[in-house]
DNA sequence: CCCGTCTGTCAAGGTTTTGTACAGATCCTG
DNA sequence: CAGGATCTGTACAAAACCTTGACAGACGGG
């Protein structure tokens, strides 16, 4: 796993997002990298030297001078991964949220499949999936919600955005239903296609020992019923951005609330009216509420 | 253990997407294959060499130069390294997808993930992506459809089933938008929501060197207009279930397609009429017409 | 405000890599 | 035996790289 893979230096430019020129300028400068040249002479990267010039970035990023940024990159190749101390930016802990998120951004901006990848690989790398959640993904969900009501993105770039971030979080959900924890069955109304922060929340509640039955995005009520019959859950989760997609539902919700523990999340969460029912109203990060909820059921 | 089902250029030719002039200059560049002759001195390859030939696409794909990748592809010949999954077992295998289809069928009625999951890993085992893809997974969907129409499945189920399959297969389109091959951009019309099948086809089409830009579900015609322009592709793929929901964006879909390679796909190709201009209709499975595509371009 | 340094970018001119094409001879199958 | 499929060898052109050298904007110090 460690070594291999011999890339080209226009391969190395596309996964590390810095220009082939550039890359020349900095192994000839400050003696960043040290390919191995193939017998015509063209470089010939590993994937070490991909992650060498990605952290030489992020600490441009961070707003070292180029020269420094290099020497600490060179040096972090040897050592034990040290804690990556980022100067004097966010105050975020090993994980620079903040400009990965920019990073995101741009790539989403430029349809730039691998480098949108790239970030969320780092940040998987470092942080833990609450971590990743509440500071990354779910503020770039904030993002990009933000951008779109002031018309900075196009919906082919919320789409783009959406998938790449959904097969990712999915990805994350592998195995989610497993175990022997408390079952809680995930759902968004009919109407609502915003199923990546009702991801967000499963997958948070699998941290904590839940099993997760995922039914995603515009499922009518009925067969939410229908299949809390079959499931057995212990919790439902009902999430939608506007509160007009949930009231419609309120009786079932109230009425399944009787037996079982329901609760509704989402922007739409806000403005939902529970009424006298047991229905339960979740507007903090996904994160926060599963803690929440957690407690609630006496679970870790 | 390694059958020598004499294939002869033409034949592994066709089943890999490789020309017959290209899978000769690798032999001769870079000593990818060596084939046994026939008396007359035709080149006979065996199975194994058809699996080192997608291997080898797989890698140039990925954005690897041909000579690197074939490096890596004749490596892998020997032992089994990381990454692999799809391509290095047996490539004869008999993956049993009947059974399998069963086994998921029943998992999803129970809503069981984990079952589902370990079924799909076992297939992922075995089989190529292409086989998975052609053997498995439309299979799968078409059954559900069927299941769905005479009322056998419920709309939870459907939702569950086609989250879980939509995970594992973005799972495998992970890094489909890189390396240097053409770009393909594809979305479902406005009211469409049945992506799996395009995710298939961009499988297929991945496998085969193509980048793939995808925008999902439901996209408004003036956004892929849009992010045509930005992405400039050299193929657009707009898949639907129904021709009602593609006949609307027939004039744009025409209007494309003067500049480069524009399809619709889906059920709803079926009965969608081009008229007299160049759209491409796709009838048959994603594996078939993305060879057909792949050949049409001069691919590997 | 001027000057030297640092940095990212570009251009010119030449080489390597790689997919594709062609020509003429040979092989295979119905 | 005709016609399609292959074989060998050579040639090409586009894309990607290489090296050297230069240059403009940003920035800190005098």
């Amino acid at each position: 796993m460690s070594e291999a893979s011999h890339l080209r230096i226009g391969e190395l430019s596309r996964r590390a997002g810095v220009s082939p020129e550039l890359l020349r300028a900095w192994e000839r400068r400050y003696d960043l990298l040290r390919p191995t040249r193939s017998p015509g002479g063209l470089r010939l990267y590993s994937l070490e030297d991909l992650e060498r010039v990605r952290l030489m970035s992020r600490h441009i990023a961070d707003g070292l001078a180029a020269r420094e940024a290099a020497a600490l990159a060179s040096r972090a190749a040897l050592g034990p991964e040290g804690g990556e101390a980022t100067a004097g930016g966010a105050p975020g802990a090993a994980l620079d949220a903040e400009a990965a998120r920019a990073r995101l951004a741009r790539a989403v901006d430029q349809f730039d499949e691998p480098a949108a990848q790239a970030v969320i690989d780092e940040l998987l790398a470092v942080a833990t999936v609450d971590a990743l959640l509440s500071e990354a993904v779910v503020p770039f969900l904030r993002d990009i919600g933000d951008r779109w009501e002031r018309g900075e993105l196009s919906v082919a770039q919320e789409h783009f955005a959406s998938n790449l971030l959904r097969g990712r979080l999915l990805g994350l959900a592998r195995g989610w239903g497993r175990g022997a924890g408390p079952r809680a069955l995930l759902a968004c109304p009919p109407g609502e296609r915003h199923d990546l922060g009702l991801i967000a929340f499963g997958l948070a509640l699998r941290a904590r020992g839940w099993r997760i039955d995922f039914l995603g995005s515009d499922t009518p009520v009925e067969s939410i019923v229908g299949a809390v019959r079959t499931v057995r859950p212990r919790l439902v989760v009902v999430s939608a951005a506007s509160a007009e997609l949930l009231t419609p539902m309120g009786p079932q919700l109230a009425e399944l609330a009787r037996e079982r523990e329901v609760a509704v999340a989402g922007a739409g969460a806000r403005d939902f009216d529970p009424g006298d029912s047991d229905v339960l109203v979740l507007t903090r990060d996904p994160v926060a509420e599963a803690e929440g909820l957690a407690g609630r059921q006496g679970l870790g």
